[in-house]
DNA sequence: ACAACCATGTAACGCGTTACATGATTGC
DNA sequence: GCAATCATGTAACGCGTTACATGGTTGT
């Protein structure tokens, strides 16, 4: 089984969950569309790792609630020690960053406003998402035992590296100011 | 053209590389394998955006060192201002995170401590790459009309992300240990 | 001896995205 | 009226990985 097969038994470990509901909460760790969820639980419910039933809903489409078996818990179990593939990242700003100096100044400073802007957008919905969570479970949330713990852990991890490329952002700016400042002082 | 294809463009700004070299390079930012560099070298050259001489060496086998061409550079400036695509992230351990609960704490500590180690030599090895670069080009570096600004840039980039993973760790440790003092102080 | 590095390439397969398909409800 | 949210699914395609293939050099 894949890597995202084993997510998605991790995430039924915290609730049972709907193939809409993990798709979302995927975003924190792993990205995924619904076209490739969807199938993914279909072929877990057949290899008996998961079950789901039915749930009717007025006023919005029905519904698969899944869960996780027995079996999908030891699967997962041994898992979760075995050693992890190394982290794929791929980001199309960072490509252009690379080449950058085909840019002037000014376009540039724009891009990195533009994704400080954006960030901080993640950021305000990360602590959000947080502070939730906090209200909800309180510290009991800091400790291993809470069914929410991974979940809080990601979180916290995420604002803090949102938060840093936002710095690095800052810094950079900061660079292209200098260089105008000399280009301006040499003439 | 995909991202990668622009990803090798602006590479190619910087100088003229091997696809051996570009994959290797490429690691700051995406992931690809030589199977998909060489091919899309390939490709990019039958478009006219780069172009290619044979270099023989001794005691090495022989390589290709591809440049950019004028319409390569146009189409590249042509992308860099447009807006970007969202990183993907596929992280195979935070999948692992989770579902942390599923181990004792023991183990959780163990996963955590591995992870540091690795991105301990992440950090060192990005440290020398940082270093090295700064006794190169010195402070010219951080000019954008330096050919290896963008670059640069990237470098601190992955530098302070990596470390703030490392920091996130110590963290996560530290809340581990207050569970297991809890846990302790009611027996 | 054996692994690692340099260097390029192809083929098969699996993973992931885009697009197509449906349909009710809520907010602008 | 139009977009967004909720909810599930399939089909086609493109991106990315694994494995196969070759072969000399350097270091342990």
């Amino acid at each position: 089984m894949n890597a995202l097969g084993y997510a998605l038994l991790g995430m039924l470990m915290r609730k049972p969950c709907s193939g809409y509901e993990l798709t979302q909460l995927l975003e924190v760790f792993w990205q995924a569309k619904h076209s490739q969820v969807y199938p993914l639980l279909t072929k877990l419910e057949q290899d008996g790792l998961v079950t789901f039933v039915h749930v009717e809903q007025t006023g919005k489409p029905d519904k698969k609630i899944y869960s996780i078996t027995d079996e999908g818990q030891t699967l997962l179990t041994q898992w979760v020690t075995k050693p992890s593939a190394p982290p794929v990242i791929r980001d199309e700003f960072l490509a252009k960053v690379y080449a950058i100096g085909l840019t002037d100044t000014n376009t540039a400073k724009r891009l990195f406003r533009e994704r400080i802007f954006s960030f901080e957008e993640k950021v305000a919905f990360r602590k959000e998402e947080i502070s939730q969570m906090q209200e909800e479970y309180g510290s009991e949330l800091e400790q291993i035992t809470c069914r929410h713990f991974g979940r809080y852990l990601l979180f916290q991890r995420k604002l803090k590296l949102e938060e840093e490329e936002i710095a690095w952002c800052h810094w950079v700016l900061g660079l292209l100011d200098n260089t105008k400042i000399n280009a301006t002082a040499k003439k």
